[in-house]
RNA sequence: AGGGCUAUCGCCAAGCGGUAAGGCACAGCACUUUGACUGCUGCAUUCGCUGGUUCGAAUCCAGCUAGCCCUG
């Protein structure tokens, strides 16, 4: 009997090939468009591409249809909302700075929308994200660097379970971008031309503070002071949302040299002001860990962790700490390991963890 | 109101008679399924003001104005 698998359909490229391409290889495919976020300007939607499904519905839709398969529209606004935007907005309020496509992949993709597909008798979901997945010795699953490095989404996919990636499928994850245009251009996609998705899929217009100020409202911090590691004022901040650690720009601050931010205070409300040399560390502790590749982490471990998602990785040694966090001892210092982000454990090519950084 | 010093882009700062360096900041673009980083491009027809000398001045001279310092 043929395999059954939802395939997230985001409107976009990648996802229609995924269908495409699993249909291909046999299995009974649906698409699913998941609703996740209303945004009142229509104008904005139009124009803004978003992996997450703002101009998406038809986009998907069509694609479906062009491929031959079924197509839905699952409403997921609520767990969105839940899981992505709340915490978006408390993170920066606490003056860290959250991944909201790691906390949708974990919690809308690989929570609600698996367990929706479950329920209706699918026996995986799959995404068009450019990442493999491979079962190893141990039997475990690892997700594995897409064949490409410079398109590799597995960094923002490290907070997976076993459990959820026995029901995942991911098939861009062999080709490259190129491949996969040219895929969907000899399929007669009308998607095939899309450009690429990017910045926060909730916030179109780009100005997530305001997007965070409109959330919050009274409990936005206002401005504050700059100030230097010897604690002297350069100068008025607009509001520690505004700002993450290693940002350069906007600071407004003619110091002479380039100077970024080191650190975000909130209970001073402040924000320190350092040079380049300051953003250096070669420590990383992180909490809040999901193994992967491996399960657990008994002996200190060497390979590569990746602090961002742009990030090539750098070598370093991962040991587990008594509660729990784990830390990354890097060969070479690492530029700005901010709180909030992710730092992914690596090794050949395999995801064996990760977490978020303290 | 005695003496001295300084006044060049938002900030810092080259320039010393031959037709306005640079850095920071800022803006735009590129890059990008997060935030950042990074890269590229742009950014003083004008040098506190007014005259003068000169073929030619931000650069020399005079006066004025402002700020700083010292002395009463």
């Amino acid at each position: 009997m043929r395999k059954k698998v939802v395939v997230g359909m985001s409107g976009g490229v990648d996802s229609s090939v995924a269908a495409l391409l699993l249909k291909e290889q046999g299995y009974e495919v649906i698409g699913v468009t998941m609703q996740i976020w209303q945004d009142e300007d229509l104008e904005t939607l139009q124009s803004s591409g978003g992996c997450c499904g703002l101009s998406a519905v038809e986009d998907a839709r069509r694609a479906a249809e062009q491929i031959g398969i079924p197509h839905y529209v699952m409403n997921f606004k609520q767990e969105f909302r839940d899981a992505v935007i709340r915490y978006f907005v408390e993170e920066y309020l606490r003056g860290r700075t959250p991944n909201p496509c790691i906390a949708c992949n974990r919690y809308v993709k690989w929570e609600a929308l698996l367990r929706r597909s479950l329920e209706i008798g699918a026996d995986y979901i799959a995404t068009g994200h450019y990442a493999r997945l491979e079962r190893l010795s141990s039997g475990r699953f690892a997700l594995k660097a897409s064949v490409t490095e410079a398109k590799d989404q597995t960094y923002a996919l490290y907070s997976l379970t076993q459990e959820q990636l026995k029901h995942t499928l991911m098939p861009v994850g062999e080709y490259t971008k190129e491949q996969i245009r040219k895929i969907a251009e000899n399929a007669g996609l009308s998607v095939a031309g899309k450009p690429d998705s990017q910045e926060i899929c909730f916030v179109p217009d780009g100005d997530y503070g305001g997007f965070i100020h409109r959330q919050a409202g009274e409990k936005t911090p206002g401005p504050g002071n700059f100030v230097d590691v010897s604690g002297r004022v350069l100068g008025r901040h607009r509001g520690i949302v505004h700002y993450t650690v290693g940002q350069r720009r906007g600071l407004g601050l003619p110091m002479g040299e380039r100077v970024y931010v080191t650190r975000i205070r909130p209970s001073a409300n402040e924000v320190v002001i350092g040079s380049l040399q300051d953003l250096l560390c070669t420590e990383v502790v992180c909490d809040q860990v999901n193994y992967m590749g491996i399960e657990d982490l008994k002996e200190p471990m060497r390979g590569q962790a990746k602090i961002r998602y742009h990030h090539r990785g750098e070598d370093c040694v991962a040991e587990k700490l008594g509660d729990g966090k784990v830390r990354f001892t890097f060969d070479r210092p690492v530029r700005a390991a901010t709180p909030g982000q992710a730092a992914v454990f690596y090794r050949d090519g395999y995801v064996l963890g990760g977490g978020t950084i303290l």
